[in-house]
DNA sequence: ATTTAAGCTGTCAATAGTTACAGTTTTTGT
DNA sequence: ACAAAAACTGTAACTATTGACAGCTTAAAT
């Protein structure tokens, strides 16, 4: 086990979604969990409302979840919408009527002895890495330190890798260096809401010539409007509101 | 170190900052580490901008950060910006001219070898927890490895510490729900650089809804316009662009 | 001395955003 | 069943941004 972390770096070359869920299925029986699963909130297309999709080693239990809607119940997302330290799960956990079926329907598929990690990061309203074991998880304070900070790091690169995935297909490059400094003068105030004409009067010069920045500096950026030019400069790090 | 949980979990009954960040640097050595840094880009209020606190064990480190604005250049906090996963300072990370000088200044204060661990939270766009020791961290990946998942796990249990303790007081974390779903989507779009007429065809509404759902956008984030308001939203993390 | 990049300025017409008015309908949670 | 929150829609006057037109000034680099 001396390999973790180069097994957890391995996940984050993985060069599509299956080979990366096959990795993690390796990687979880090393850690010793016979299945995982890995959920996300995420907005698949930006005028859906956000949908939660739930991958793992476990497709029939997965379809399962799906079908009876059990994302809109599990108290284990509810957790992990709030907070970022593991939780394991037990019957306090699952008090609640509604949780409480969707457990025991877990236990069918044999879904008992489980430990859920919560990811949170930059794009991703809340995700989660789950990790079940056939056999109890270790009770000594030692044991549950090591599976706690090993599963929470694994999360951790396994989030990194599908962001890495994500990034492959969605990015869009820009030239990097070009805004003059008046560019991003007038951009910066128009970052804080500013008009046309008040930012004339802060740098003293006319209304016609901060139109005359915006539009080359929207040209630079390859946005279609002053706005676009605004939040690309941001994400660009050319300015900092 | 068989109760490395126990001390994790006793973070989170700190009873406020002063307390909490006691215990952290306790815990701190305990894990081997002379100093720790713990830093968090926040919104104070819905309608201030974004400001970044870092507060630590070296008092002096922090002010001369701070008057030096190195946060706007700080290779580590770019890296925490888009990554989950830990990552050690070196030569290479501050590479770049202005980040070499921050790191030369960093030894002169006795920060020479250093691991950081993002944090990312609901409310919260970014925030990081430094370690640093005096001598060099372990070469040897298993000694990385248990480095790495205990320092994470560490991160995550005093970010949770701070959340619950400014869910108390109120004074750091923002009202994460103030936008309803169609507002959210409204402002994603309208970062994109569409206009009220092509977000109303994009969401199969009138146009006049959408104005509406960016007037009551713009109300709760105290923007004066709608250009401010999408830059808000993406600082605060409640959109992504 | 000449080029180059940055900065600066003007008008006009069309398009987009803001503000203020006043509601109805649907979904969600208790 | 009921209340609250969210979502939805309309008109009208006013303000801001955008695109297409064309050209001058200044400081640094070759």
């Amino acid at each position: 086990m001396a390999n973790v972390l180069n097994r957890f770096e391995s996940l984050v070359r993985a060069r599509n979604l299956d080979e990366l869920y096959l990795l993690t299925r390796e990687v979880a029986r090393e850690l010793g969990f016979e299945e995982f699963m890995h959920g996300m909130r995420v907005s698949v297309s930006l005028n859906e409302p956000a949908q939660f999709v739930l991958r793992g080693s476990q497709t029939a239990w997965q379809e399962h979840y799906q079908a009876k809607g059990y994302h809109r119940i599990d108290p284990v997302i509810s957790h992990c919408a709030k907070h970022n330290v593991p939780i394991t799960w037990d019957d306090q956990l699952f008090a609640k009527p509604q949780a409480a079926k969707l457990y025991r329907d877990a236990r069918e598929f044999g879904l008992v002895n489980g430990v859920t990690f919560p990811i949170h990061g930059p794009g991703v309203e809340v995700a989660l890495l789950s990790l079940v074991s056939a056999i109890p998880l270790g009770r000594k304070q030692s044991e549950l330190a090591v599976l706690f900070s090993r599963g929470h790091l694994f999360a951790s690169y396994l989030h990194e890798a599908i962001q890495t995935l994500a990034a492959k297909e969605g990015s869009i490059s820009v030239d990097q260096k070009s805004l003059t400094h008046r560019e991003k003068q007038c951009l910066l105030w128009a970052a804080l809401g500013k008009t046309s004409w008040e930012i004339a009067n802060i740098l003293n010069i006319s209304e016609r010539t901060t139109v005359f920045h915006f539009t080359n500096a929207a040209t630079k950026l390859g946005a279609v409007n002053r706005r676009q030019a605004v939040v690309r400069a941001i994400a660009m790090g050319l300015i900092n509101p």
